[in-house]
DNA sequence: TAAAGTTAACGTTTGTTAACGTTGATAATA
DNA sequence: TATTATCAACGTTAACAAACGTTAACTTTA
């Protein structure tokens, strides 16, 4: 099960709201899109997203007023502002009404991308040091999940201490008796096929990285590439 | 029993700094003066401050790189920077470095203070005796409540207790038999299930902060994660 | 007698087992 | 030597049971 990242978007030019939000769901985002600030401000309360692009001019509520009540409400949400190149705010401002970065209009879509995902990041590395990157994959092995940019990928407990072995001896070959004693403390046939069948579900997992192998050597064992 | 709060003032501005310094002393603050960013984090480490001012431009060692080493070792003594104007641009890294405010040079003493008083306030609740921070949320075990911004949760004692040893072992797993010990002193079936529905009812109370979760270890136990 | 806690009922998830398909090494055959 | 048969090892999918999740009814307690 993955669960796609969810992006409210506040902007009140439709055709600027509907270009930004095709983008990013390409991108496998999920956005909310609020047509102005009260209706954004309502999403943020029922949707709850996992970051926030506001438009500083918009009818009824503006940007920054909204994400003044956003952080009443949630301190650690990311906020992005968006800008229009004659509005000559101090950018300082911004950052006072509770924003975590803006973007000039005009912006390339790609700038908006980078942007998002150095915040999200940051919030995921807040949480917890304990990441391992392998491919472009982010293993966070506490919390029993792998983040592919964008997508967050559940693991089970069986499925994170196999990934976990496998990463710790990356490069090299693990004994299948190794793995399963380790694993399954059992070394019997059925442990073993059960170990079969949790590597299929890893490679499943890992499959948006192609670059990344779980690769057998028959009669001996397992190892990870990438 | 009142002590003085006690600021850290990394500032190699030697004129700045007297006069910061002087200003804080004559409102009843306790100043520490690093002259460059190695001899403040040195004092950190020696003289655990409750509030950290930090220049940015600083010799041997920046403001933001003290900020990163900072929160290594304490992630709730506030961070205010102390930015040139020239520098504003750079407010976006503050926060990704653990920054919790900043000034942009010149200031006026009274903003310092106030922004200092601001973040004091949020702390001082924070750390007072029987208060354990959780993801964003504060709990209270005690008095037996959960607080997440400006809504409180009632809990129960059950819910309390459980909560309680799930936070003593972040991040690691605890055995189901040993909560049914603790807290049912009882390992049957029904207490079991009785501690599933407990475990349903903490998630619920901490679902507003989704980088908390309890997971289950299947036939092991369970581990809370934020 | 409300509120808290337990029991019950039923749905969902997880790991194991089973069944069958694919691959690769070795040996038998032409 | 090249081809084919054979068999064990591994891959994949699905069925299944036990563990867990969730809700509500029921019982106990303050």
């Amino acid at each position: 099960m993955s669960t796609k990242i969810r992006v409210l978007l506040a902007e009140d030019e439709l055709a600027l709201a509907q270009i930004i939000k095709e983008s990013l769901e390409t991108r496998n985002f999920e956005v909310i899109h609020g047509k102005n600030g009260e209706e954004a401000f309502d999403f943020v309360l029922k949707e709850n997203p996992d970051i926030i692009v506001l438009d500083v001019m918009m009818p009824l509520k503006d940007g920054f007023s909204v994400a003044k009540d956003v952080r009443k409400i949630n301190k650690n949400v990311p906020i992005i502002f968006l800008t229009a190149k004659s509005q000559t705010l101090d950018v300082v401002d911004g950052f006072a009404f509770g924003g975590n970065d803006y973007l000039k209009k005009p912006f390339s879509m790609e700038e908006l991308i980078v942007r998002m995902q150095s915040l999200l990041g940051r919030i995921e590395n807040k949480t917890n040091e304990d990441t391992i990157a392998i491919g472009n994959y982010l293993f966070y092995p506490i919390k029993q999940i792998l983040v592919h940019n964008y997508t967050i990928e559940n693991l089970t407990h069986r499925e994170t201490a196999l990934l976990q072995l496998l990463i710790e001896n990356k490069n090299e070959i693990i004994d299948r008796e190794v793995i399963l004693k380790k694993i399954w403390n059992n070394t019997d046939f059925f442990s073993g096929r059960s170990m079969d069948v949790f590597i299929t579900k890893l490679r499943k997992k890992l499959i948006l990285d192609t670059t990344i192998q779980i690769i057998n050597i028959r009669s001996k064992g397992y190892k990870l590439t990438c």
